[in-house]
DNA sequence: GTCATTTCTTAACTTAAGTGAACGAATTAT
DNA sequence: ATAATTCGTTCACTTAAGTTAAGAAATGAC
């Protein structure tokens, strides 16, 4: 489990043996059973995660509908909005599956900021390229058409179209379970004729 | 001018004179003319942007038409795809008015966070806050219709209505000019009975 | 294993966005 | 100043998503 983690730092930065020691002795390795709800809408956590295995799920409720809008998995990096601005939590993260991640909060970042500046550079890279990334994504998302984003995330993350339920990839496609289910059946249509 | 970049590092950083005098050293500040293009699709430009007043707006061409899928302005930070990854630019970006605005590239700031390694801090804070902001808009953004996405704009961010076109503002929105046109007119109806 | 709940699909109907075209208004070029 | 282009709106028509409802299939609880 370690090895994953390390193997993905190692992407960004070179760790001593020491620094690795200094990281396992803060016991931040998490088994979570699916259905765990981690954060829930007006809490005030303070935990960012990395996923070693498994997948989460941002979602809000909405005149009491859910509305997911993120899935998360492996070697992904969620730190929730209540961490940054430390306000109330307007979403829900719950564990799809069961789920191995680390948890980390700002307190130990300074930590480990603070012993190791080169980690600094390698939260600000990783900070970037997601950002980068959010932004190619929601420019996808705007450029085109539900079932046009469809068929660009069976392209691009097929394996959420396995792992998750229908209705809540319905919602990430911002549409309804219905219109999902028919726009399928739309383009199953196509590719026979 | 200098005091607007200065009055926005301030919130994150504290500088000496030394430092400031530093960076006016490298001559940053640039006034760019109104439909001037600061990167085309296809380029690898490696040009970071920091604007001071104006606005300049982001778009692809797809299909032989203008898809803009973000606006930037005063005191925004705009550091293209192409410059993270890269690799060529897919969109394009250029001024929607007299623009005043700094330019930096990754070069710079390697040798501006050697010199002064909180930079790295600041550009570390910055990019998390931006990347959860963004994810709160974009969450906004596949949770609503165009209808509600409009209406949050105008509470928003009422200075786009009103300094951007309606056919840019439409594909920011992702829909049609004609669309929007039709959108807004059914809220004026609204708002009259 | 059975029952209850959740999930997925289908269908009929409503609502809103896409499309193509037209026309006046505003902007830009010369 | 005038002509040419671009922009914004409206309209009629098409297409696709939202809504409501129903039923089958899968999943989870006991």
């Amino acid at each position: 489990m370690q090895d994953i983690l390390f193997n993905f730092i190692s992407k960004y930065i070179s760790l001593t043996e020491d620094e690795k020691n200094a990281i396992l002795s803060l016991d931040i390795f998490r088994t979570i059973k699916k259905g765990t709800i981690l954060l829930k809408e007006g809490q005030k956590s303070q935990d960012e995660y990395f996923i070693l295995k498994g997948c989460i799920r941002k979602y809000y409720i909405i005149d009491g509908e859910e509305k997911t809008t993120a899935f998360f998995t492996e070697l992904e990096v969620l730190t929730p909005h209540c961490v940054i601005n430390n306000a109330p939590s307007e979403y829900f993260i719950s564990c799809l599956e069961d789920t191995i991640l680390t948890v980390a909060n700002p307190g130990m970042d300074v930590e480990i900021f603070t012993k190791s500046p080169k980690f600094e550079l390698m939260c600000r890279i990783m900070a970037e390229e997601m950002l980068a990334k959010q932004q190619i994504n929601f420019d996808e998302f705007k450029t085109s058409s539900p079932e046009q984003r469809y068929l660009n995330l069976v392209q691009k993350r097929p394996d959420l179209i396995q792992r998750v339920p229908q209705h809540q990839l319905a919602s990430f496609l911002g549409i309804k379970p219905q219109s999902l289910s028919r726009l399928r059946a739309r383009i199953m249509e196509k590719d026979k004729g």
